[in-house]
DNA sequence: GTACAATTCAAATACGCATTTGAAATGGTT
DNA sequence: AACCATTTCAAATGCGTATTTGAATTGTAC
């Protein structure tokens, strides 16, 4: 047999490099050039490795996926009958770790964001598949939150309401300005979990009572503007 | 004098022509051909218009933004006087109006979004300068609702959550799939409204509670996870 | 109708970068 | 040592596109 080694270790280097770069330019703005420098290779090294920047690139996202669900899984440190509460901890706490994330980490938040509003369309498929499974977690907690009764609607737009905070909490590679915008540092990341986790326990929890109202003693809700919380709450004094 | 009208039509059809395509494919991918061709213009007149891509996409961006504050001011509505409750639920129905435009003013909040995250570096000022701006409006709403010995990390945060969740409801170019995603249609831009700012001012509740009796009656909050909502709390059962 | 500025145009230029190529080097196998 | 697959390398090639250029066209003033 042949040894392998040696070429499997700049293949590394360039995949490890590539991350960096793809993180830090993103897809459009890396070159072959800077990506194989700093890997220490030839230009002509990506062709060879991994035939195209494009394949490259989705081996670079591949790379990273199962990082983060090694690394960060959704569930950790929290057992399967723990409390919904808990259970969002945890979720929020792993996502958080995961954009937060000092190593190589970091640079997937930033490739999965620039995807989303600035498309290469190279990893539309593979995104998708991660999106599902990551979908399926956050609306199994929300569904022991929210009770049975209430509507698709309502499960969806709290998914989007806590998983918008999650995502926007750290910027793109800007984030020396994000840092002072928002008081963060590095060790902050529990607090700032704990900070999303209450917010949004809180924002469950309303919806689940207008929703139940709702739908409880009323099929119309006719008024314009005068279904707001606070008719049946007694949480604003 | 002369008459600059035909030139400056040209000019105004490039200059529209240039945010749909800025906005749908971003600004690296855009091309002078595809902006000239739409606009039945030659490629040079960009060139001649506005002296180059760049200069043509501030120009875009500057464009937008103040159309933003024509159309959808964060006060409309609502009086100075009104509760900043109401002053909330009006910042983000114009938050999701300029957002969910069916017009020009979609291509704003994706350029915005892909400058965060895939950034040109070619509006950092300008974005900084309009930023400063919104985020003067909603931090005042935030003070009046959080009350004033409230540390500024607690409104900062509170900040990110109302406006992480603004952000991240509509995608990029993709927003086919996202209408699927969140089960959003048009027409329902007001009730998305009402889902965001009964959340957030839930959450937003939340930690001014938490905030106050923290304060109020020892200065440790040693405990690692001891301090969690339910505590002073009766709203979870 | 001549002159002159503003505008439009097609074609040429320039440049950056992904990709190719073919030769050199490496290292194990016989 | 001779051989062969694997890996590295420097230098071309080719492509897409921003930008330039200089000539043609339009419209206005005198």
């Amino acid at each position: 047999m042949i040894d392998r080694t040696r070429g499997q270790e700049t293949r590394q280097r360039i995949l490890e490099e590539a991350c960096k770069v793809f993180g830090e330019k993103g897809f459009r703005d890396a070159t072959h050039a800077e990506i194989c420098r700093e890997a220490g290779a030839n230009v002509a090294a990506i062709n060879y490795y991994f035939g195209t920047k494009e394949a490259l690139y989705r081996a670079v996202f591949e790379h990273l996926s199962v990082l983060a669900e090694t690394l960060y899984p959704f569930t950790q440190g929290v057992s399967e009958s723990a409390s919904p509460e808990d259970q969002l901890h945890a979720f929020v706490r792993a996502f958080l770790g995961r954009v937060f994330d000092p190593d190589q980490l970091k640079h997937l938040h930033r490739i999965r964001m620039a995807e989303m509003f600035d498309p290469t369309g190279l990893l539309d498929e593979v995104m998708d598949q991660h999106l599902a499974k990551d979908r399926g977690h956050i609306l199994g907690i929300l569904r022991q939150l929210l009770g049975t009764g209430v509507p698709e609607r309502d499960l969806s737009w709290c998914e989007m309401s806590i998983v918008g905070q999650c995502l926007m909490v750290a910027h793109g590679p800007r984030d020396d300005r994000h840092k002072d915008i928002f008081g963060f540092s590095e060790a902050g990341v529990d607090l700032l979990a704990e900070h999303i986790t209450d917010f949004s326990l809180a924002g469950v929890e309303a919806i689940r009572r207008k929703s139940n109202s709702a739908t409880a003693w009323a099929h119309h809700t006719s008024g314009a503007n005068t279904t707001r919380l606070e008719e049946d709450d007694e949480q604003f004094h």
